[in-house]
DNA sequence: TGTACATCAGTGAACGCGCGTTCACTGATGTAC
DNA sequence: TGTACATCAGTGAACGCGCGTTCACTGATGTAC
């Protein structure tokens, strides 16, 4: 069967990262194995090197993948409310803090899934969180400006994006400790969401 | 040398929950093996199985050892300020949001450090976890309604509860996000930190 | 265009290593008389 | 109070297992002529 062209081989190097995108979310970097990601990518294990030249290689490029589609799903909600970024920011906050969100970190912001992993990893892994943090940051920093814009507020620069710095740490930190306590206390873990989701709308 | 008094074994068992409290904080609970956890409470890892039935067994004990611990820190901070709740808050903000506890998870808020392997773990790790996350939202709750009645404004108990729940996931979000870049850029996690508290205080 | 050969992606067995856990042993402690 | 014996906490070697990684092998692909 091998050798395949360089176009299979593509196709299966990025079934692998969506696969390990999967499962890091789910399991941590350290909580799954490269031979069941390679099963879950429809592979055996030895193949896993003529891809990468290490467990922490994949982590690196798993986590830029990871915020590039989180960010493209950030970029999607703002798309669907062109004319208004109240609503938006509003969406935002309804698809974050859902429990549809906390019920799938597998498919959920890369953001959230892996931020204690990158708090225990070393400075490449942290560079590219990094960097992912800056686009989210970013892009909700706009959204903000645009509101006050269109809703006639004077908001400078610095204070939209701390004021979006804090936006996104808090939901970050709400779907983190809503995840923490879903399968013992489903109740809790919904009104974690919802507290944070009123609050954050009545900024 | 062998066998120990019950008070000796006590004081040995309650140094290995110490010592597991703060590998598990660094490393998560599947980062470090029981031999290094024995090492650094001092002792042979082949006596471990006298204290706990397992691995897991130990890490309930040590998130109720933990959330204990940071506790009984909420409450001295509100013990220093008894005339207003709204200094504790403010020491609350300065002290989670700080540098020095961003850098130490070892000894730091056990919520924080721990939230990601209690939302991968089972239902008896997430109920311990939960337990302690209902004394944060309580004790938190406590200075928001105190504070509300010091500057006379109106406050139902149920919103002072979500405005608690809302203020302790940001503060675990900050804390997290903060340490998720803290290697690779030291500038954006001080600044995570700083608007994050900038935000709290402006409530 | 056809042929011969080098390349290399995937396979699956194997490597050393560290993990959680078990166990025979030691010897001071606690207990029965 | 003194003696004989059972208990059991700590020691350190050993267990099986799964991990990340390596490697000889296969055979279709790509390349040189």
């Amino acid at each position: 069967m091998p050798r395949l062209t360089q176009e299979q081989k593509k196709l299966n190097h990025d079934r692998i990262v969506e696969a390990a995108g999967r499962g890091f979310r789910t399991h941590g970097i350290n909580g799954i194995g490269i031979a069941e990601l390679m099963k879950a990518a429809e592979m055996t294990h030895g193949g896993f090197y003529n891809h990468f030249a290490s467990k922490d290689d994949l982590a690196l490029e798993v986590l830029r993948h990871g915020f590039d589609g989180s960010l493209a799903a950030l970029a999607g909600i703002r798309e669907q409310h062109p004319q208004s970024a109240r609503a938006a920011l509003d969406l935002m906050f309804d698809t974050y803090l859902a429990a549809e969100h906390r019920d799938h970190p597998e498919t959920g912001c890369a953001s959230a899934a892996l931020v204690t992993d990158a708090a225990r990893d070393g400075v490449p892994a942290q560079a590219e969180y990094q960097h992912g943090l800056e686009g989210f940051f970013g892009a909700i920093t706009e959204m903000v400006l645009e509101d006050a814009r269109q809703s006639g507020t004077d908001l400078p620069a610095e204070r939209a994006r701390e004021q979006a710095i804090a936006l996104f740490s808090q939901m970050v930190g709400a779907l983190v400790l809503s995840r923490a306590v879903a399968r013992s206390s489903p109740d809790l873990a919904d009104e974690v969401l919802a507290a944070n989701n009123a609050r954050l709308k009545r900024i």
